[in-house]
DNA sequence: CTAGGTGCAAATTTTTTGCACATGC
DNA sequence: GCATGTGCAAAAAATTTGCACCTAG
């Protein structure tokens, strides 16, 4: 497993400015905040890096809304809530909703499958869309 | 001909091949078994089309994999099983990892949100890719 | 006639990729 | 020098959309 601190100058910053936020980023968002800290910066060089997270195991993707992939640098399961208007992304605590043991071996001894992960996404409105 | 769904003839046939497969399919999948049977018909309207069972709650979209959004027209709950390597995507029975009762509403209440959805997926590699 | 549905192709949008150049060891 | 990283723009791929026509009622 590599360090990051073998990492590139622009790959620790797309790595720190993905791991310093809870939003849930796509690839755009990233580009967008660190254009200005960081000049010669371009939109492929953080696709590009986003998939060397994920290949790494150091990040992951929350799915596709709204059309943009979102990733997260949290890589110990959680769940997620989905706002359904604003896209807004949430973490809720593991504690909700928390996996059986041996789940993933029922399900392959059941299905005849093999099972190394799963993501739970509730959907709804965020407060603010809410109109609260 | 009508039918109790009012649909024209290419939308109740679109519905009908979602309906009667458990593939969980693509647009692109739609299309090309029904195209043989419907000589004129186009991809685009298989797109508007999904588009609109999903608005009338008829179908919903299991998720994008490999770059492709799937449809079920299975609406009632239940988890899915995604093979990492081909993408088939596989029903588990609602009974493995059942929700709570209140856990919506405990989610409202803890985080400010209102949830009326949610969706399991489990991953992995289905039988075929296994190697078994 | 009217409203909704469709074919077709162009447009849109997001993401990936090819290639030349840059950078660090 | 060599391997890796990057900018840039073109390409790729999925989906949406504009518009003219068509069809049912």
């Amino acid at each position: 497993m590599q360090n990051k601190r073998n990492f590139s100058a622009k790959r620790e910053a797309i790595f720190q400015e993905l791991a310093a936020t809870d939003t849930h980023p796509s690839a755009e968002w990233v580009y967008e905040r660190l254009k200005e800290k960081i000049p010669g910066l371009s939109l492929g060089t953080v696709y590009r890096n986003l998939s060397v997270f994920k290949e790494m195991g150091i990040a992951r993707s929350v799915g596709i809304f709204n059309g943009q992939e979102r990733f997260d640098a949290n890589v110990s399961y959680h769940p997620h809530f989905v706002c359904k208007t604003c896209f807004r992304i949430i973490d809720l605590p593991k504690g909700f909703y928390p996996p059986e043991k041996n789940l993933y071996r029922m399900i392959e001894r059941d299905c005849g499958v093999s099972v190394d992960d799963h993501a739970i996404t509730f959907y709804g409105l965020c407060h603010e869309c809410n109109g609260i």
